[in-house]
This record gives C-alpha cells, structure tokens and sequence, in this order.
DNA sequence: AAATACAGTCTCCAAAAGGTGCGTATAATT
DNA sequence: AATTATACGCACCTTTTGGAGACTGTATTT
C-alpha cells in the first residue's frame, strides 16, 4: 500500500541527546525496570490515594498476585520510588506512599496513560486492519 | 532516612480519571505492551532517524536478536506505531518509519525516558542504600 | 563457481516471569 | 478453643520470553 501522507523529509529528532553510551545504557537499564506493567499499575494507585496498605493495593490492582505485589513493591522501594513505613502493631501494618521521586515518575508516565487513553481506537482500528490484511 | 521535603497533606491526584473500568482495562492492556524494552528503544532510534532498515535498527539498539527485531517490529505495525515500506528488489529492502501516531508515542514517552536520565543518580544511591541497609 | 548481502522464517533450548498453596507470628474476636 | 486478620517468605510448578543457529531466495560481487 502506498503511504498516505508524504511527511516532510527533514525532521528534528524530539529525543534528548543520546550521547554517552554509558549513560545510554543505564537510562535503558532504568527504563526496562520502570516500564513494567505492575510497576506503572502500583504507581498509579499510589499516585491516587496517598498512602495505602498492602491489601488495599492489592484491591486496587485487580488481578496481581500477592507474589508480585510484593516483589515489585520491593523493587520501587529499593529503587526509591515507595516509602515502606512498618507500624509495630498486631496484626500487622505498613504503609505505602510515594517518594518525591515516584511522584516525579508518575508525573512522567502520565503523559503515557493518556496518550493510551486518547488512542484507544486508533490502535484497536489499527489492529483490526492489519489482522484481516494479513488473514487475505 | 527521613524525608527532606514535607509534602502537603491534601494531594490531587496527577492522573486521568480512573472512570470507565472497560477503559481503564483496555488502557491497561495497551500499556502492558507499549511498556516494552524493545519496543521503547526502537522507537527511539525510529524517533531518532526518521526511516531505517531492518539492519540498521539492528546496529542501533544493541543487544536486541533478530526475532526480537521482527517481533517487536511486527507488534508495532500491527499496532500502527511504524509503517513498512517493502521495496521490490534485490536484495530486499524495507522500510520502517514512524506513524503519526507513533511519534506522539515517542513525544509521551520522551518525557520518561528524560525523567530516567535526570535521575539516575538518585537511583543508584537509593539501591545502594537500600542494599546496605538489607546486609546488615 | 563460490561468496555476500538482505530480511527475514523456523526450530530447539535456556532463562525468567509469574501463579498457587503452605507456613508464621500473635492479638483480638467468636 | 478455634478462627480471623495482616503482611509477608518459601517452594514448586507452569507459562512466557528470548536467544542461537540453521535455512531461504536471488542478484550482485569476487
């Protein structure tokens, strides 16, 4: 199929500069952690309610195992991104909020879930197309 | 450690609304597969060069292996993120470019992958904290 | 005549992700 | 006296992901 709109033949690069590879190759490694589909899930209920408990995230974010909640909360933590706070009571309490930090990276990949929110359709159009281009 | 800066008690909540559980399912969907590693360096280097070949990605995003490139690849068209021009010669000669819709992903994106290169640092030193502080 | 380049596909195998269920400690509840 | 609630850790198992390498087809190059 031809393409439709002819797009100009110059174009600025909208990417910051990726100069050091070393630099680079630790913002990739950041990303692959951050870019996680639990990860972004978490973030979001946190960034909502402020500070939550383990089973109330867990009723947040339908469909995670305690298993995964668990490890990824671990990770944000160790990553900076939650504040783990234990209450000495029984039977037992913590809580979980965002760090300065998480907030920094919810604010980020908010422009992520709207872009998604805003595009549904256009993927799901997108879809549909190139599935029944490719059952001919 | 005690946190420096003392956030306000009443916090609005930086996300789009959490209404429709259908969309946000959907979002969720969608974002579980645009939150890819490989999905995210490629679009950089496609954001980056406007229109590469098979090949070339390949030297661009280092470490990725031919099925990953042609998965990836694949699920993006199908998601229309990227346009593939096939060119009757030989040897063979494809195109891949950017959508519309894939660049407005790159620009949702930009701002993460900025928000991991501002603070890589932070991270760093908070898993080295957290790591020392989990060996005693 | 053999090698090379391109853009893959296909098969086999290893590693990682992730789910399930069980165990733990203890105070309050029934 | 047994049960419940909380926040996990641990072991086992399945599913998914991803890598390595061989194979394809043809025109150009050596």
């Amino acid at each position: 199929m031809a393409k439709s709109v002819p797009l100009p033949p110059t174009r600025q690069k909208p990417w910051p500069d990726a100069g050091d590879p070393r630099v680079d190759a630790l913002v990739t490694d950041v990303i692959g952690r951050v870019a996680d589909k639990w990860t972004m899930l978490i973030l979001e209920a946190l960034a909502e309610h402020e500070h939550l408990r383990f089973t109330h995230i867990a009723k947040l974010v339908p469909g995670i195992s305690q298993k995964m909640l668990t490890q990824t909360l671990r990770q944000m933590e160790r990553d900076g991104l939650v504040d783990r706070t234990v209450h000495a009571v029984i039977p037992p309490r913590v809580d979980y909020r965002l760090t300065d930090l998480g907030e920094t990276l919810g604010a980020a990949f908010c422009s992520v879930w709207l872009w998604a929110e805003a595009n549904l359709e256009r993927i799901e159009t997108a879809r549909a197309t190139f599935d029944s281009r490719a059952a001919i």
